[in-house]
DNA sequence: GAGACTCCTTGACATAGATCAAGAAACTAT
DNA sequence: ATAGTTTCTTGATCTATGTCAAGGAGTCTC
């Protein structure tokens, strides 16, 4: 269990295991019900969210419609990186699918914590990078991919969201309405 | 002239001046044509490239049309570093739009002089969190901005370039065809 | 200064995806 | 199971942007 989850954790912050084991001893727990938020737009919420058990989203608002940025799944980390780098509040809201277990750092103590340590830098060059590819992923296949190559390129790589998120914020996700995502599908099958 | 360089790659790279100096020391001057290329698609270009004077641009290949995703002018960075944090050949071209002349250091001597010091993750750091939040501001701007917003918002924050690019170049990096810009800016005109 | 480029503009039409409206299907709770 | 809610599908339009085609404006070369 434990040992599972340090494990799957170290994919993505490669550390030495007594280091993560360390790093992650830092972080409290929290557990939010379905439909409560861990980040609200405007917050200023300098705290790092990594998810043990359960599944959100985040979203931005465009006129009052939620516009999907990313699903986060069970080892993974969560947080509004932006808001924490600009040290400007959040712009995006993070909210729960399912009931979610999640520890929680605040960044204060990360850095007061490791200032003195070059893991500190390391983590922070981690995170980055990983925010990064992220982000270059997305916006490459904004700029490069019509609707239908988006949720192609979903299916076959994240096929395990497909099994957990309805639809409606699947389409928000890939940036089309749900009557779009209904007609990709729909054509796809016929094929 | 060295001493101004230095001080606006220090914003980028908020480093002890003498790190600093020490660092850009690493790097070995080139010169570049207009129209020639510091990187090209397939190549496993290892090399951080900063810009002394001149004018490049970043552009995907969709089909045999150019999709741009970035221009760099004076003191800011250039490389792909997606491919190189991935270890995969390059995915897009870097091309020269002025005569330019550039730094270059190849990231396995970054490495080298670095891996035993702090700096390394604190550069390594820096760089991927300016990706980062180019990247999500691009990303951002795709999911929720119309191509009229784009615009406006590039003229507010980056008017230097519309002086600099010739239109047809904007509007890729806008996301547009160049017919659609240039209707933006009658729009525009006639406010 | 006449071609010959390259870039920008404009018009007419095409298309991907959005919007609106109505039902159908799938959950949820009693 | 039944009613009530939420999500998904489908059809009929609409809109932003793309495509194609032509012409104009600027620049370079001889």
């Amino acid at each position: 269990m434990i040992t599972e989850f340090i494990k799957q954790v170290g994919k993505t912050l490669p550390l030495p295991e007594s280091d993560l084991v360390d790093f992650l001893s830092k972080f409290k727990t929290i557990h939010l019900k379905k439909g409560e938020y861990f980040i609200t737009e405007g917050q200023l919420k300098k705290e790092l969210g990594l998810i043990v058990k359960g599944c959100m989203f985040c979203y931005y608002n465009k006129d009052g419609e939620q516009v999907i940025d990313e699903f986060s799944l069970e080892n993974e980390f969560i947080t509004d990186y932006f808001s924490y780098l600009t040290n400007s509040p959040a712009e995006k809201n993070v909210k729960c699918i399912e009931d979610t277990e999640l520890l929680v750092l605040s960044f204060e103590i990360l850095k007061s914590e490791y200032s003195n340590n070059s893991n500190y830098e390391k983590i922070g060059r981690i995170m980055a990078e990983g925010l990064f590819i992220n982000w270059h992923n997305k916006a490459k296949s904004l700029m490069l991919d019509d609707a239908e190559s988006r949720y192609l390129k979903l299916i076959s790589k994240r096929p395990d969201l497909l099994q957990r998120i309805p639809q409606y914020l699947i389409a928000s996700y890939l940036n089309v309405k749900p009557e779009t995502l209904s007609r990709i599908r729909k054509k796809i099958a016929s094929k």
